[in-house]
DNA sequence: ACAGGTAGTGAGTAAGCACTCACAATAACC
DNA sequence: GGTTATTGTGAGTGCTTACTCACTACCTGT
C-alpha cells in the first residue's frame, strides 16, 4: 500500500476516533491501531498529532464544501439556499463529519492554528453560499446559526429524546424529503460527484 | 475559608480553564494551581475530574438561564424574545461562559453523563424561552440556532476578522444597544439580580 | 547480484495524568 | 484542656501519552 493510501486509511480513523473524543481526548495510538497501523509509521505519514488534527478537520471541511457544491449545481437563489439546508441535514445522518467541525471549534480557543483553520472553512463556506444564492447577510447568519445548531443537535443526540420540545428542533421533514428528490434530479450533479470523489488530500 | 467557599473559587478556575482546553484538555493541576490550592484539595471537593466538569457546566448553564431570566422580567412576546437575544449577545463579551457549554456539548458524543446534562439544559431552555414569549417552535428553534452559533463565534473569535464577510456576523449592533437600555429600565431587576447571586452551588 | 528507496515496526523515553494516603494545622465543643 | 471535626498538603502510585530511533522487509532499476 503506498503512503496516500494509507494516509487516507487513517484519516477515516482518525475522523471516527476524533469525532467521538475531541483534540485532547483522542490518543495516536487509537487512531492507529483503528486505521491497522503501528503508532510509529502514524507520525511518520502526519508529523504530530496536531497535523493530524488539522487534515482530519480539512477533510471534513473539504467533505461539507463538497455537499453543499453539490446539492446547489444548477440551482440560484432560494431553492439553492433551501437545497443547502436539505445537505446540511442530511449530514446528520453521518454524525461523525459535524461532530469533527464541532471539536475544531471547540478546540480552536486553545490553539491559534486550529482557530485559523476554522474561519477560513467559514470564510469559504460564507463565499459559496453568497454566491450561489445572493440572499441577504442576515439570511446567510441564520443558515450558518442553523448549521452550528445541528452540530450540537448531533453531538448530544438531541433527537433522541422523544419529548416534543426536542422534536420540535427537527423541522418539515416532508418538505426536506421533497427538496432532496428534487435536487437529485439537477443534470450536472455527475460532475459535481466527479468534484467530490477528488476531494482527499494527497 | 470554608470549603464551601473554596467550592466556588474553584469553580471560578474551573470555567476559564475548562473554557481554554476543555475536558479531556485541562488537566486537574491546572485548576487547582490556578484556585491557589493543592490538587488532592481538589479531589477532595470534586471526587474527580468528571464530576468537577459537570459542576462547570451547570454553574455555567445557571449564569446564561439567570441572565435570560433577568433580561426578560416584565417583558413578554416579542419583545421577551429580543430582549433575550440581546442578553444572549451580551455574554460574547465574556467569552469563557460560551466557550464552557461548547466543551460541554463537544465532550457530549464521548460521555452520556455530559450529553444528559447538556440536554436537560436544553430543556430548561427551551421551556423558559417558550413560556415567556409564546412564539412558534420555528422561532424558538432559529434563536437557539443564533445561540449556538454565538458559542462558535467565540471560541473562533470571528469578530476579530476585519473583512466583510466576517463582521457581516454581527448583527444591529445600534439595535442591541438600544434594547439593552429599555431591558435595564425594567423595574423588577433587582428581584431577578438577588436570584442571580443565588447562583452557586451549596 | 546489488544498490537505493519506500513501507512498516518493536522497543523504548521522558513527561504528564488522575487519583490516593498518611499526616499536619487549626478551630470548635464539652 | 483534651477530644473531635474540618481545612489543607507532601509525597507518591501506576498508568497513559506524544514522540523517537534503530531496525527489518520488500520492491525496482541496472
Amino acid at each position: 500500500m503506498t503512503a496516500s493510501e494509507r494516509r487516507t486509511a487513517v484519516l477515516a480513523a482518525a475522523i471516527t476516533e476524533f469525532a467521538r473524543s475531541g483534540y485532547a481526548g483522542t490518543s495516536t495510538d487509537a487512531i492507529a491501531t483503528r486505521a491497522g497501523i503501528s503508532q510509529p509509521y502514524l507520525f511518520r505519514l502526519f508529523g504530530t498529532k496536531k497535523e493530524l488534527f488539522i487534515a482530519t478537520y480539512g477533510l471534513v471541511s473539504d467533505r461539507i464544501i463538497a455537499a453543499m457544491t453539490r446539492a446547489t449545481t444548477g440551482l440560484h437563489g432560494e431553492d439553492a439556499l433551501e437545497a443547502m439546508g436539505v445537505a446540511y441535514s442530511e449530514l446528520l445522518q453521518d454524525p461523525e463529519l459535524l461532530q469533527v467541525q464541532l471539536h475544531g471549534f471547540a478546540a480552536a480557543p486553545g490553539d491559534a492554528d486550529v482557530a485559523a483553520t476554522c474561519r477560513r472553512t467559514f470564510e469559504v463556506l460564507w463565499q459559496l453560499v453568497d454566491e450561489r444564492t445572493g440572499i441577504s447577510d442576515e439570511e446567510i447568519r441564520q443558515f450558518f446559526a442553523m448549521g452550528m445548531m445541528m452540530n450540537v443537535m448531533s453531538a448530544i443526540d438531541l433527537l433522541s429524546v422523544p419529548e416534543r420540545w426536542a422534536q420540535s428542533f427537527c423541522p418539515h421533514p416532508e418538505k426536506i424529503t421533497a427538496i432532496m428528490a428534487a435536487s437529485r434530479a439537477i443534470k450536472d450533479q455527475r460532475i459535481a460527484e466527479l468534484v467530490l470523489a477528488e476531494e482527499v488530500p494527497a
